[in-house]
DNA sequence: TCTGGGGTCCTAGGACCC
DNA sequence: TCTGGGGTCCTAGGACCC
């Protein structure tokens, strides 16, 4: 078998499907085809922002998180449906599935996107054949567009997949990187928003070329690792794997609502927490996790926005007990005043089977082994003095 | 007439321990 | 009568991404 690339160099893929929802709902509803689209929630409970929209839209100039009337002001003909995550869920599982025929090495980074390591791979062809092939399968099997990009590492592959869209296939080699990025403005660039950009600019960063060339102890200075990071990535250099195992180890889960009215009550916003822990129990309990570690945020009208949080004593799955220190954590902490939105993340979750062997290990400790322990001690200090039972190290 | 919901990772200060 | 420093945990918040 014929291989296309040296032993030590990668092959990575970011497959980048194009404006995900909206390509669903046309793929179920083909009449939808061709016109301007976009998924937004019902403006009634306020939450009419467009969360994805077509191309067709996006040529009045309609953006993700735009209100639906400005999209609308924008665009008169739009069309605007409601998401069906259930939907998206199961395009998203065919997705997988098909770019895992391909490695074992795939790596989902969201609903509708992730990596591949194709190094081993071509036993299917070189990696442009792959591309090809997948892309082409994607569009025939699931009547859904992507862009793929094709690079020696996840970050070069991931600024490929967005150069070409829709349906492009973009190879970004470590060669290209002066030509292809370095004119680039530095917001362009995948971990750079508004306001790392806007630290950059202040020490005279307007590209990404200004950013592989930055001096480093001022980018640590002024951005701390994640400087040093970008300064990497600015270069080409990205040397993280692919780690298909990466979805399975969550480490949060959480929902929040923005409330279809402020709440102004106790009871309101008992109410809300009792919904909310109902969710995120019950989403724990399907994954068979326990939580250590429970945090809310309250929005408040004027958007200001706080998170409490609380290690717990023990872990936990139950309603009762989420709702409970939940709702503590709320009243606590809420100054009085209107509340637009509430939330609730479960986090730093264990497993139910590890739990209960680190539980019984515990009991395990504290019965058999510390607490004669403990007795032994007392029966010490009552025989010599407290004195011989010192903390710590003696002072020298 | 406004700005959703799901996440990840990093930082920083204070408490506490040794 | 007073002084160090390292490590970890806990909590709050910020930035970013899709």
């Amino acid at each position: 078998m014929k291989r296309y690339y040296p032993k030590n160099g990668r092959v990575i893929l970011h497959v980048d499907m194009n404006s995900f929802y909206a390509s669903v709902e046309m793929a179920y509803d083909p009449s939808l085809k061709g016109k301007p689209l976009a998924i937004a929630g019902d403006p009634k409970q306020r939450k009419g922002i467009v969360v994805t929209c077509s191309y067709e839209a996006r040529k009045f100039g309609v953006k993700t998180t735009m209100p639906i009337w400005e999209a609308k002001k924008r665009c008169p003909e739009l069309i605007v449906k409601p998401p069906n995550f259930d939907r998206y869920r199961t395009l998203s599982q065919a997705i997988f599935n098909i770019l895992r025929e391909y490695t074992h090495l795939v790596e989902p980074v969201s609903i509708d996107e992730g990596y591949m390591d194709i190094t081993e791979s071509y036993e299917w062809g070189t990696p442009i054949e792959i591309a090809e092939d997948i892309q082409k399968r994607l569009q025939n099997e699931l009547d859904l567009p992507s862009s793929i990009g094709i690079a020696p590492n996840k970050f070069l592959a991931k600024m490929a997949s967005n150069m070409k869209k829709p349906m492009g296939i973009t190879i970004l080699r470590k060669r290209d990187v002066p030509v292809r990025l370095w004119p680039l403005p530095v917001e362009e660039m995948h971990g750079v928003g508004e306001k790392t950009a806007a630290k950059l600019r202040t020490i005279g960063i307007q590209t990404i070329g200004d950013l592989a060339k930055a001096n480093d102890i001022q980018l640590r200075s002024l951005l701390g690792i994640i400087g040093v990071r970008l300064r990497e990535r600015a270069n080409g250099r990205d040397d993280r794997k692919v780690d298909p195992e990466s979805v399975n180890e969550r480490k949060s889960i959480g929902n929040s609502m923005t409330l279809p009215q402020d709440a102004e009550s106790e009871e309101e916003l008992s109410e809300v927490t009792h919904k909310l822990a109902e969710k995120v129990s019950s989403r724990l309990k399907e994954r068979g996790l326990l939580t250590t570690h429970l945090s809310v945020m309250i929005r408040f009208r004027n958007r200001h926005t706080i998170t409490r949080s609380k290690k717990l004593d023990s872990p936990t799955d139950s309603v009762g007990d989420i709702q409970r220190i939940s709702r503590a954590l709320v009243l606590e902490h809420w100054n009085g005043t209107p509340v637009r939105l509430l939330g609730i993340t479960a986090q730093d979750l264990v497993e139910k089977e590890e739990a209960y062997k680190q539980l019984d290990l515990f009991t395990y400790q504290k019965e058999a082994k510390i607490e004669p322990l403990l007795e032994t001690m007392e029966k010490l200090k009552e025989k010599f003095g407290s004195q011989i039972i010192q903390k710590g190290f003696p002072r020298s």
